[in-house]
DNA sequence: GCGATCAGCT
DNA sequence: CACAGCTGATCGC
């Protein structure tokens, strides 16, 4: 989850503000989204008009056709192309999160930036990383200055397959199945469409989606091959594709085949949380339900974020995932990150903030700081009384800043 | 009473 | 724990 704290949105030096719709402010008229998952869409609704709002062809139609929003608030941008925007220059590159989901890359001009501010700002939203992402022409030609980084996965324990692997392992646990067993794939609103189009791919089955999900999936400009699998008659499916929460419980999956010519069902919940290091399969078998964990992600793994920031080597890194969590997550991103990510201390920094209103995990982060800093926990809980934090969040935040940093 | 926001859960 | 997104509680009007 995106963490909702503002500095996370806005972009130094400039009137721009990332999947930050819930902080309007007059000196904010362009608003930015990286892609159509609800945290990244917070306080945007149809009738939003605290600016105009830039994303990508695909999230522009999600905006106008799933969510109602008028068009002419609305500015998709072509991926790839450089485009200036109130003097800035601004590039849309593929994310590899979801269809539609963007990073931006903000070039300010030379004039408006000071020597020590950031000039070349990259904002990855949520991202996939993949080696090709590094032979860019677009990051290829320039040195990041900033870096905002989807840090889901900022722990060496997170290791998992490339997408690939991840679907011909369910394409292999599929075959293995006796006759007479149905297959369950979780989804998002928007994303997995890979692990499921993928294996019905290599199988040539069918797979059967709601109503909803399909009228979804028309506006993500799949392939006319990928769509041409889908089919709204469930008996003519051996794959169903159902929500990742509640329909893959084990009683909504038994209730799925009760009554049905399928005698088993097989589910697969693909997620990168998944992985299991001592190589074991994640898997749970109630009767005639099984739940296979599949470590299949749509964010980066631990070693693809390392290569993402060895390649930019960014001066500065912003994370924006992950930053509200417990000592340990903590330690994480402050030490342990910046240690393996190889970068230098002198020369890099990362900024640690937390989510104003996380009462217990901000003072749990207060007492780590005060902790590992020297300070006593009894200093850092006497600084001030939970409800009193959210008022004082950019003190606070300065606070964290120096110690963290320091 | 209503919409917005948030913690908690999966 | 996290993912994305739901539910129910709470806040402000």
């Amino acid at each position: 989850m995106a963490a909702q704290v503002e500095h996370l949105k806005w972009i130094q030096g400039t009137n721009f503000m990332v999947d930050g719709f819930n902080f309007q402010s007059p000196r904010c008229r362009s608003y930015f989204l990286t892609h159509f998952h609800s945290d990244h869409t917070t306080g945007l609704r149809k009738n939003f008009c605290g600016g105009v709002i830039y994303c990508s062809e695909i999230t522009a139609v999600l905006l106008r056709k799933d969510m109602g929003m008028p068009p002419e608030r609305i500015i998709p941008l072509p991926m790839d192309e450089p485009l200036e925007i109130d003097g800035v220059t601004v590039t849309l590159i593929d994310a590899n999160h979801c269809p539609g989901s963007c990073m931006f890359l903000f070039q300010l001009p030379y004039k408006a930036a000071s020597p020590s501010s950031p000039r070349v700002i990259l904002h990855v939203g949520d991202m996939r990383w993949h080696p090709r992402l590094g032979r860019h022409p677009a990051l290829r030609a320039v040195k990041v200055d900033l870096l905002y980084l989807d840090t889901t996965y900022a722990s060496p324990k997170h290791v998992f397959p490339c997408q690939e692997d991840a679907i011909a392992e369910i394409v292999r646990l599929m075959r293995k199945e006796r006759p007479g067993t149905l297959f369950v794939v979780g989804s998002y609103h928007i994303g997995k469409e890979r692990a499921f189009l993928g294996a019905a791919k290599a199988l040539g089955w069918k797979v059967w989606c709601n109503a909803n999900k399909k009228k979804t999936m028309k506006m993500l400009r799949l392939p006319e091959a990928d769509m041409a699998l889908l089919t709204t008659v469930q008996t003519s499916a051996q794959i169903h594709v159902t929500f990742m929460g509640q329909g893959l419980q084990p009683e909504a999956l038994e209730q799925r085949i009760s009554g049905s010519k399928w005698s088993h069902v097989v589910a697969f919940r693909p997620t990168g949380w998944s992985f299991r290091k001592s190589g074991g399969l994640d898997v749970r078998k109630e009767g005639n339900v099984t739940i296979y964990g599949i470590p299949y992600s749509e964010h980066s793994s631990f070693l693809e974020l390392r290569d993402c920031v060895r390649t930019l080597r960014p001066s500065r890194i912003i994370p924006t995932v992950n930053v509200t969590n417990d000592p340990a997550t903590a330690r994480a991103i402050v030490d342990r990150f910046a240690d393996l990510m190889d970068l230098s201390r002198d020369k890099s920094r990362l900024d640690v903030y937390f989510k104003p209103k996380a009462r217990k995990a901000q003072q749990r982060l207060l007492a780590y700081i005060a902790a590992s800093r020297g300070l006593s926990c009894k200093r850092a809980a006497d600084m001030s009384p939970p409800a009193q934090l959210a008022k004082k969040q950019l003190s606070i935040a300065g606070f964290l800043k120096r110690k963290v940093c320091a």
